[in-house]
DNA sequence: GAGCCGACCTGCTGA
DNA sequence: CTCAGCAGGTCGGCT
């Protein structure tokens, strides 16, 4: 399937015209989906070094749920946690499902990105293999040509991509998607604990949101002030 | 391993002769082992519908410490909890030694059961896989007519599997097989209070109260002394 | 270090 | 078809 999901992502699909969404995001990095990123295993391991730069955990072993906008301003929430067994970085609850909802096989290649202005605001998007041009560049390279990323197939009705990342209104400067919430606890998924990491007030009212949709037990987001821990703009 | 526990069941053993123990047990419910109930994972999984009815947790996510005695009197002990997570109650802890030390495979039946007069004396047995009535041939060891199980409400052949148990010596009261021991703790190993729950003296009086016990969780039957849920005996 | 145990996660599947 | 239940997995802490 896959729509050829050239172009959605082309300006003339945000006529409001908000500044293409391409000029308010960074890539911080992109990865090759390897056959058990997209099998069986839920996870997706994330390069060391990448994960060190970007996503610092802060010896934090509780792990931490990370909130992402894709393309379609739809929000997607992984567990994010490090793995002593195999000393590696992996994105795991949730991550089953970004993989099964956008159909991706082994080579397509994910892409991290965040907010220029607002790192707190993560996206994730994704290109299928054989990458159209801008593949080249690690990573750097889109600016020019809106290139495949991501959108993929399952929609088929565009009116609403619109309100895609460019239109979400972040009119308070924070919002977070795009947030860490720390999840105390170790282990798991009854996080006993939730602590805001990047957003500054919570509440506001992004809620694009961190509540997992999924089990709904994880509710109760004790939001914790100013916490942020911004990850180290590199840039 | 495993002493061929041949006859331990039979009267010999237990000359000193109480009432026979079918008369004073009663079925709960049994279960066919799964591949993962004998496998590493070292739990058993209770389907839902029976915990809630025979092992009310009362919200307590904390776990509680189960005690049942087997068909020689011997004492196990499992620790039982709810798992958030999969939404399943499970006996943990112990539960493996139960497995390994009867041998159990996938198939074979456990039946649990509890003392009709005093319900806090809980009651463990298993059958072979086939084994309807005196399953000694699969089973091997023992000898004659002892067959380890209890009965079967399910199937019909109570009459005769009166006869077998003839024996079993709960030597008294003392014991408290049977009895709930609260584990408050969150997880890990470690208790970190104890409350009896169905006390010695509980036991006498078991109230039939059929009370749908709502969705367990939020309901706390906890800690209340006598209030016990009991079956509806279908003799 | 190995194994046990506690907690969590998810896909399948049947109601 | 949705949803709950559960079988089958994982990791990590502790012993």
């Amino acid at each position: 399937m896959e729509p050829t999901q050239s172009s959605l992502w082309s300006s003339h699909f945000y006529p409001e015209k908000t500044p293409n969404p391409d000029d308010e995001r960074e890539p911080m990095f992109e990865k090759p989906l390897t056959p058990s990123d997209v099998g069986k295993l839920n996870r997706l391991v994330i390069p060391k070094q990448q994960a060190e730069k970007y996503f610092p955990l802060g010896g934090d072993s509780g792990g931490l749920l990370m909130s992402f906008e894709d393309e379609w301003s739809k929000c997607w929430s992984f567990r994010y946690s490090y793995w002593n067994s195999s000393q590696s970085y992996v994105l795991t609850k949730g991550w089953s499902r970004y993989v099964k909802e956008n159909k991706l096989d082994a080579g397509d290649i994910v892409l991290f990105q965040r907010h220029r202005l607002d790192c707190s605001r993560l996206f994730i998007g994704w290109r299928r293999r054989g990458a159209p041009e801008v593949a080249a560049t690690e990573y750097g390279g889109k600016a020019g040509g809106d290139e495949r990323w991501g959108l993929s197939h399952v929609h088929p009705y565009l009116g609403h991509i619109q309100g895609l990342g460019a239109n979400v209104p972040y009119q308070s400067d924070r919002l977070h998607a795009g947030s860490m919430i720390q999840n105390g606890g170790g282990g798991g998924g009854k996080p006993k604990r939730l602590l805001r990491l990047f957003g500054v007030d919570v509440d506001v009212e992004c809620h694009l949101d961190v509540s997992e949709p999924s089990t709904s037990e994880s509710s109760s987001v004790l939001s914790r002030g100013p916490t942020t821990h911004l990850f180290y703009s590199q840039s």
